[in-house]
DNA sequence: TTTCTATCCATAGACAGCCTATATATCTGC
DNA sequence: GCAGATATATAGGCTGTCTATGGATAGAAA
């Protein structure tokens, strides 16, 4: 049963965070912000995106207000903190260096 | 708490397989193989790495049996198979597309 | 010869993270 | 008035990796 995810495990936290330096914004935002950016490769879920949001809140690298939107709705916006960037630039790190490594033994140099 | 993993989660077959394309190996040596490649950045632990070969097994992508290594000892040689070589170029182009979505979303262009 | 280290295989159980499914509600266009 | 897009959120399940554990042999060191 090959893989069934919408998006490379792992990784999530790291792109929802990514987007959030871009300015504040909501969480279908976000995911329209990801889907868009990467031409419908990576399709953030709802049943992933509001848990991972939850994580995050909890963490103290994003927090949340309530308020409407452009066209008069309500929407909870979130916005990285201090701590966010610091986490973002972490993983954004480990991830290079995962990459690095996997990449060296795709090729098998 | 930050990630756990040793590696990117869903990459393991993908790095098992690949290593096999260059000879069968046993486990540990598979194991080595990967950790060297990768300059110590992707360690492949017993815990994921048997279950992991059962998998593949399973599906018909590796064939295995018992040989002696140079060293005398009793050890189960792992070969890849025509179906696990398919299996291997689809989990690669699909990680490739992976890599560049994402790659596109964290260059936020 | 005893002990340590490296080699080698394998399973059980825990846990994190993503998915499916579901619920609720408002706004827009037809 | 109804469909479809916008918007948030939780429950439950599944998959994959990790930790922990078990066993066994070879070779080196003490």
């Amino acid at each position: 049963m090959a893989r069934k995810t919408d998006l490379l495990p792992g990784t999530l936290d790291m792109l929802i965070l990514k987007t959030l330096t871009r300015g504040s914004l909501h969480g279908y935002g976000i995911a329209l912000s990801i889907k868009n950016l990467s031409d419908d490769i990576l399709t953030v879920e709802e049943g992933s995106l509001y848990p991972a949001l939850q994580r995050l809140l909890l963490q103290g690298w994003v927090k949340a207000e309530w308020k409407s939107t452009e066209t008069n709705r309500r929407a909870r916006y979130y916005t990285l903190t201090a701590a966010g960037r610091t986490q973002l630039s972490h993983e954004l790190s480990q991830f290079e260096q995962m990459i690095a490594a996997i990449t060296r033994v795709l090729q098998g140099a």
